[in-house]
DNA sequence: ACCTGAACACCGTTCAAGT
DNA sequence: ACCTGAACACCGTTCAAGT
């Protein structure tokens, strides 16, 4: 059992979140609670609530390496491509992967909503603006001029449109398709969607 | 407190969904549990469990009834428009406009994950169906000959699209859009998209 | 036959009390 | 000062026992 300053707060921090992502991907997020982590890193639950407002500041803490992972994923799997319809593909291909690889981590990602819609905190809204900027880098040479708001609009739009298709066939909401793949339909989408943009 | 033979399994089963229903729209899903639906119509929790297998059942009939309200809703909203642009940005509208009011049964219809990557129910798929029909039925007359498995595979990529902006904007992850509004990226999907669909 | 209610194994969160 | 652990108010699910 673990005795008082034998780690800081900030240890004791991270030795929960590492123990948080174990049982996630290895138990699903059901079994993600206060109480098994505290007893996984041999500390109490009350401990846990020193070093976290609440179970919902953990999981945006747990969302933001999260996001941190899949920026990185992407930005590695994405790296070589041709056209910009290439790249977009790429990004798209590699956004669907991370989700099946790491389900239970993106399904916490998305599936968590802050508390009475309040907005979600700075140090996580950065990172899914690092997320959407990586599609503008490939939107922005499509669109001539310097039009930066209507890239990030764009950018959006499309990246939003890649997660619905994401989503839902990892839920199985999208039954009756003709057997499209995942993959096929994000390719339906950006060859429709760079036909209007850009012209 | 309710007495044996009051009330057939199909009543009790009627009365536990219209009390869930009322309990998430009132209180929320996470006020939604098995004991309160119980205590709410007047039953013990045993009850619950001769007409629903578990928890997930529940919820999976509550979805049910969601998507009835939402295909119903739609179908309304999105009766009267001129072009088949103007009929898909109405079905969107109507749709994030659903989301908005009924913010529970929403999240609660698409955050619900099978067990164990089963398939869902007939009954459940059958509506989803319903729901992509109505989509099909706009795309149809812009596919020349009668490509059905084409206009499916649209109607579904197109309806996961404005999905995702749906629920990533509800969700908040749609930070510095520059202003845009859940129907301002609805329609620069659909008219981008269309600039590619039936040419 | 139908339903209860107690039991089991869990939750999140708080906070007086111990070392 | 730091952490505990017991308390409070909940969960889902099961099933022997009562009417």
């Amino acid at each position: 059992m673990a005795r008082r300053s034998d780690h800081s707060r900030e240890e004791i921090k991270e030795m929960a979140l590492n123990a948080a992502q174990e049982i996630l991907d290895r138990e699903g997020a059901k079994k993600l609670s206060a109480r098994r982590v505290a007893s996984e890193i041999g500390y109490t639950v009350g401990t846990l609530y020193l070093v976290f407002k609440n179970q919902l500041e953990m999981v945006l803490h747990i969302n933001a390496l999260t996001l941190d992972e899949m920026n990185e994923w992407l930005a590695e799997r994405s790296a070589s491509c041709d056209s910009p319809r290439d790249c977009l593909v790429n990004l798209a291909e590699a956004y669907i992967d991370y989700a099946i690889k790491k389900q239970e981590r993106w399904n916490l990602l998305f599936d968590t909503v802050a508390e009475g819609e309040e907005r979600l905190p700075d140090w996580y809204e950065e990172r899914l603006g690092r997320l959407f900027g990586q599609v503008e880098q490939v939107l922005a040479p499509l669109k001539s001029g310097h039009d930066e708001i209507e890239v990030q609009r764009a950018a959006r739009v499309l990246w939003a449109s890649v997660h619905g298709i994401c989503t839902l066939k990892l839920r199985h909401r999208l039954v009756l398709a003709g057997g499209q793949s995942t993959e096929e339909m994000a390719q339906m989408l950006i060859d429709n969607f760079l036909a209007g943009f850009g012209q």
